[in-house]
DNA sequence: ACTGTGTGTTACCGGTCAGTAACTTTTCGC
DNA sequence: GCGAAAAGTTACTGACCGGTAACACACAGT
């Protein structure tokens, strides 16, 4: 039940340090944060301290304290600086294909399958945050609830937008998909469960995208359908 | 950050007391286990201490370092014990349908999003064990791991059972589903995606089991093939 | 009665936790 | 250069953590 790697104090090579008009050593909170992130990310919100993230982030507890009220709340200010990466990422993810809202979905779902297989994930920050918050009042739970509610709602409109014939339960199941692929990488490898995720979007696509009418499209278009259905 | 509600000393108003030809009080090493499990999966491994679970269990730390090792030990011996209901849960949800792999699948997910959407689930006890326990060498990973994969050969073998033409790619999926609605449980309460795991099991097994050639089968039943189609 | 086993009790260990007080030093805008 | 703000330093509090020592008791089988 160990927590964390021994820490080194003093500056670690890849720090910015001032000198030879390197950028300027950021501000404390800065590096507050970013240490925080890191941490959290990879060992979990109880098993990293206070002092901890201080003095990894070259900092002590008290100039920790004078930056943020409390632990609780660096949690939650952690939380949200992870969901505006995480919505930078996903609309960066779907902006090539803006328009094709079934091949926003497709390459939605592999650049998260390649990222969260990529050596070093530990899925999602929000699903293990909130498996550590069991307390309703915690400041980082409103976090958590806002942001996997935007990712519900936006998978329901994204399959909306990709013609689905019931919006709500394609956007909900591909939800649990990526949330399963989320928690099922902590247990498994990269060899995971998570590795059909690609083929299992197709499939739902398919199955929920109901295909224009024959004698509207060129024949042997339809039959076929879209995508890659499961083999067979 | 707080960790617990206050415990209470002395003999809840519920527990075994000798006296009146009752059963014998159960032994400290089972009562410990029983209050482990409980608190363990509503609070978490870290936030749930020794002294904690003893004296909830009616007795004191001294006479749980009898029983156990060390706290790692206690939980990876939690672990055991949830997996043994566990198998003996999804034995029990699939025995009615032995035979017809495609209906112990649908009932398996039945009983999941029954019992996962009820008041006080908090999702999976191994799921939520594995985001405390990011050490690669505590002695509940290995229980963790071994139960996923467990989970995912069954869903395999269910998958192939039902006559799926991608019996990996299927089961994997079906993993995910379940893995997702899991997580998702704690983040929503019980109106989340999870909600859907049932109609997304039938979508998916309805793509992924060849339907019967048209002449094998009495007309109108292959078309409509089996099941609950997604909508529309 | 005697003894062994299981259990309860109290006090303690060294370590870590979140959080604070008081004071000094560095940095930066002007 | 000056003053203010930001940051560093040391020492501390009180609580809790996992884990242990020494001892008292209660009840079983013989």
């Amino acid at each position: 039940m160990k927590s964390m790697p021994p820490t080194e104090t003093g500056p670690a090579p890849g720090d910015a340090v001032q000198g030879s008009g390197a950028a300027p050593k950021p501000r404390v909170r800065d590096r507050i944060l970013d240490t925080a992130r890191n941490l959290f990310y990879r060992y979990g919100l109880r098993a990293v301290g206070v002092e901890a993230i201080a003095s990894e982030a070259g900092t002590n507890k008290m100039s920790f304290y004078r930056c943020f009220d409390s632990k609780d709340e660096l949690i939650a200010e952690y939380l949200r600086e992870q969901g505006q990466d995480y919505w930078a990422w996903w609309d960066g993810a779907i902006a090539p294909h803006a328009g094709d809202a079934r091949r926003q979905i497709e390459a939605l779902f592999d650049n998260y399958m390649r990222l969260t297989c990529k050596d070093g994930s530990r899925g999602c920050s929000f699903g293990n945050a909130v498996v550590e918050l069991p307390e309703g009042d915690h400041p980082g739970r409103r976090v958590i609830e806002t942001h996997k509610a935007e990712m519900r709602s936006r998978l329901r409109v994204l399959s909306a937008e990709a013609g689905a014939s019931d919006p709500e339960a394609l956007g909900d199941t591909l939800m649990l998909l990526m949330e399963g692929g989320y928690l099922s990488r902590l247990s498994f490898q990269s060899q995971g469960p998570l590795t059909v995720a690609g083929k299992a979007v197709r499939t739902l696509l398919d199955a929920h995208i109901p295909v224009p009418s024959a004698d509207a499209v060129p024949p042997g278009r339809a039959a076929r359908r879209r995508g890659t259905a499961p083999a067979g």
